[in-house]
DNA sequence: TGATTCAGCGCAATCGTTTGTGCAAATATA
DNA sequence: TATATTTGCACAAACGATTGCGCTGAATCA
């Protein structure tokens, strides 16, 4: 079965491809085209189930109604569920979506967005996982719009909307000291990853104004359930082990709860823990994990519309930093500990 | 900054076209190009960091390089470890993915199709939700091929991967049996997907294998976790509710045990329950929980080869039907019983 | 020296669209 | 009736690549 073209119809209508194209793209009223010319090839092409090339309309307007995402791991419920976002918001907006897969690999990463590029995504929705945002601006200036999402870099131009991930840190935080921990281990992600270091700072601020600045420590190198059970293995063996952990993600939380079974702990009577993400499991958990909940939501939707923005080209838009606030899911993972560490506390 | 194009890297090498472009795709030898002009072009390339435009590589080759891949959602773990397997396989054999989600929505997935189409990518990896696979033969025999994995249809011609869900579902019930189980609820997912009745059937022949046929029964609509709660919310007020629950998905599993929860009841001293899929998640609940693994790995690298062979025209390939053999994963959701039930089984 | 061969490259058509411009016929205006 | 306007559509040049064929000049051969 041959592909049906312009010039297939414009052959079986006697009209010229011209006005076939200007029908079929809805522009009959603007080139005066007769109504009746319009039902003919209307009904032609509906017959013969037309589908225009798209790639021979993007050669030609340069506008493919494509946008690409870049996420360092789809395998990661945190970043399939960005990517369900992120697709559906897209395809409000008229566009669909090329995802690809960084694999937290900075290599692998210029490649994919390399061949983005060569497809003429209109836009580029990126989760990085680069050390140095030079690459995206590249692609930025050179007219396909990125904007960031989750991961972002202090000294970038580049548009970004995430989680506002200090607050989250230090709310964290703050809610198990206000459960009279002191002695708290947070167990963070990439540690140059923006969202790693914010959090972190966010933990280290409030360990500081609650005066237990020295307690508990942060460490972790990635986002691995590896990680986070290693980190807690070798926490829970230090003299005084932490009887509050903060993990930094799902991820690192399923490790951490690994380490803390093995070692025959319960949660939250021996240990109380903390998480960030909102995936849905974490409420079927025994106990379900109390976490810092991000809005994946509402994140996925400005970034769509900030791009689409971009893409229209509205004045040149500004650069947007968008952080949005997280909020605290209380769930039965952290308990009130009532020994020295309050009195500590209570000084 | 205007974009590289053959023509730019034509003019400012002083070589055509014709020339430039063999270069860059290999074929200097082929056409007699010299060693000193291969050089040339290629340094000016790299340095003015040239990549073609596949819209029009495309255009003109008629090979994107690109395949599409049609899921029912992507926000379902079990649908985004597919993804991720996907697109690292398509990776591997040089080609990128585009994702789209009918939302289990037939008229989405139509959509979705026709736009992969007029995309023109090579191939299209699917999981169906629509009631009949029509649509998707005509893609087919269009001249795009397509591979279905996961969901099939038995009266089709198109190639498919997936798991033995029959197997899958009879092992998953005999299992049970085996620990003295009789009233063994079944919450099934769509009724009309293949997986979904295969399970079942499985389900019904090991019970009839084992003279429990009329016991437990088989209830539910879709995968969702709201199915699952709502089944078993309503068996438990049975007179004389499951002691055992088998449910198709990891999705139905939490509805399933949110119901269980909020009845008070144990797992598995007070009931039993058995999953399909394998989401890491499942390690950590408490307690673990016994299931039915899915091969996806080798089922989205058969996939990818199927379907690579059918674009490559391997001689117009016979359909294949590939049902690999699922697993069962022992934790702890199941326990054995030894009361009238087993008493009964015993006969 | 004249005829062959071959190395090295370019011409121009093509893929399926869009779009600025042009032009005939029909209608309105004077 | 002659002119101006409007209606309805077509021509042809792009977009950025690929590719069958052909051309030139140098080297080889007889």
């Amino acid at each position: 079965m041959k592909k049906d073209t312009l010039k297939s119809i414009s052959q079986r209508t006697g009209y010229s491809m011209t006005t076939v194209s200007r029908v079929l793209n809805g522009n009959a009223n603007k080139y005066r085209i007769s109504k009746k010319t319009t039902e003919i090839i209307t009904a032609e092409a509906r017959e013969s189930n037309f589908t225009p090339s798209l790639l021979a309309k993007g050669l030609r307007t340069n506008k493919t109604r494509t946008i690409g995402l870049l996420v360092p791991g789809i395998d990661n419920p945190y970043f399939a569920n960005i990517a369900s976002i992120v697709i559906s918001e897209a395809k409000k907006a008229g566009n669909t979506v090329v995802l690809v897969d960084s694999m937290e690999s900075e290599e692998s990463e210029r490649e994919e967005l390399s061949s983005l590029v060569s497809r003429q995504v209109d836009g580029v929705i990126a989760v990085p996982c680069g050390q140095n945002p030079s690459y995206l601006e590249n692609i930025d200036r050179g007219g396909t719009p990125v904007v960031l999402i989750d991961r972002y870099y202090d000294n970038t131009t580049l548009s970004y909307v995430c989680t506002d991930n200090y607050r989250g840190g230090y709310e964290a935080t703050s809610y198990l000291l206000q459960n009279g921990h002191a002695n708290i281990l947070c167990i963070r992600g990439v540690p140059h990853s923006t969202p790693s270091c914010e959090r972190a700072r966010g933990y280290a601020d409030a360990m500081q104004a609650h005066g237990c600045a020295n307690e508990g420590g942060i460490e972790g190198s990635d986002f691995s359930v590896r990680n986070g059970y290693l980190e807690t293995k070798l926490a829970l063996q230090r003299s005084k082990p932490p009887t509050a952990i903060f993990a930094m993600s799902n991820t690192i939380l399923l490790g951490a709860l690994k380490a803390i079974r093995e070692a025959s702990l319960q949660i939250p009577s021996d240990i109380s823990i903390i998480s960030f993400d909102n995936n849905v499991y974490l409420d079927y958990l025994d106990p379900a994990i109390t976490r810092i909940s991000q809005p994946i939501n509402e994140i996925g939707a400005m970034a769509i519309k900030l791009l689409m923005q971009r893409i229209a080209g509205d004045g040149d838009m500004q650069q947007a930093r968008l952080q949005l606030p997280p909020q605290l899911v209380v769930c039965n993972s952290v308990a009130r500990v009532r020994q020295a560490e309050e009195a500590y506390g209570n000084q």
